[in-house]
DNA sequence: TGCGCTAAAATCGTATACAAAGTCGTGAAC
DNA sequence: GTTCACGACTTTGTATACGATTTTAGCGCA
């Protein structure tokens, strides 16, 4: 989300938009836990600046559910609870099905390309043990076929959404095996390669639900730790 | 200065919070136009607030998309192009559909009084001839909807959809007539009060449809509101 | 007259200062 | 020993200050 987009080489990103984005990849890699509070001091230490940069950072996350700011007592990471875990997936099952198949039938060999590269990254991470980063790209492989679908406003709200359900995962996942994500894309790949919208559309609708039945959702929250170790 | 406390009603919001509401319905009637400039020195001085936290309130609504921010330059209200709005109708056809087919099967007589009174009241608006308040309520009813499927998530995203179709309707409206919304409205309460999901579902998606045919997507952004963005 | 350059004014981006609200620990009363 | 209350400390909310960037106006020159 954050910067429009197009730049992601750039430096010349406002602080707070760095700040919101550092924190945001820290949140989905898992490095910064539900729960734990994120004090405008401390994280202005971290990072060089001062509060008004960090607290713009955290409104920019407040407004899409990466933290909760609670009036008068600061900001901690967001605890999706198990009603807004569900309404995420239901918004995604609205979503990404539909914009897959669109996808399928725009979908450039350059695309497919880029979305292998993806894929491959993500095996990657994964081989390494690094689960953090291999979801932090599972995530982004969703957003990017909306790309290819040629919906950016759809993509920004996907991208809210995927960044939201890492949330879910680190307070609700409880299968080990984070597997089942590679094949799904691997399916879903082939489907976009061959244009099959109808195949992607199924596709895209089964992964999400297969998602959803993986987690647990009756149980409760989770531990806060260390703030700046999470940080570097 | 700076009266701290003058109170209206709910003082609950922070300030930012009440600034942004404010320029977001100014923005919904159209008393706002599109790349209007909101200058942080005026609004602070309307608001008798500083600066502070009418940037807050400008990044919120620039977050939602209705004011774009140029870096070193200023907020200006939105002005989407066509292909955003495109993109914005093709969103709320994701969304509203299916979420008006929930809406039907979960729809309590409460909820129905609600809608009906929201109805009533965008009549009187149209009939008193303020039809910036009455777009307004309309756009209320569809956000409406999402709240009685209990989808908080997809409400919010349609409250933003809603909010930016209203600026897009202020750029490409081309039929004087408004009409349409309240039969469109009269016939989506009936599916809802009798409990019909499809029919809630089909004529919703009629219903977008019939909004989006109505626009006029193929000029560019329209009248300039002042001469040198003209020649710019 | 028209164009380009420079300086002044206005506006934004960020840092700092101060006030209000919240948190936590200590101690006295029961 | 437990509970409640009060005060010092911490953190946030907002205002103000200052440097950086952009815009605008004025002036000189072709």
């Amino acid at each position: 989300m954050q910067g429009q987009g197009h730049d992601l080489g750039e430096q010349r990103e406002s602080g707070s938009a760095r700040v919101a984005q550092s924190l945001a990849i820290a949140i989905h890699e898992h490095r910064l836990s539900p729960g734990m509070k994120l004090s405008e001091d401390e994280v202005g230490e971290i990072y060089g600046v001062s509060r008004t940069v960090v607290r713009a950072a955290l409104q920019e996350l407040a407004h899409d559910r990466l933290v909760e700011l609670k009036r008068n007592r600061g900001a901690f990471v967001a605890q999706p609870s198990v009603k807004e875990a569900r309404e995420v997936f239901e918004a995604r099952s609205l979503l990404e099905p539909r914009t897959a198949k669109s996808a399928a039938e725009r979908a450039t060999p350059e695309d497919i390309k880029i979305l292998q590269k993806h894929i491959d990254a993500e095996h990657a991470a994964l081989h390494a043990g690094d689960t953090g980063r291999a979801l932090h790209l599972s995530g982004k492989f969703h957003v990017e076929i909306a790309r290819i679908a040629d919906q950016f406003t759809v993509a920004e709200f996907i991208a809210q959404l995927v960044s939201r359900s890492s949330l879910i995962i680190a307070l609700y996942w409880q299968r080990r095996t984070a597997l089942c994500e590679s094949h799904a894309h691997d399916a879903l790949i082939k489907a976009l390669a061959r244009h099959d919208g109808a195949a992607a559309e199924e596709l895209m609708q089964h992964h999400l639900l297969d998602l959803l039945t993986s987690l647990d959702l009756r149980d409760q929250p989770s531990v806060p730790k260390s703030l700046k170790e999470a940080l570097n």
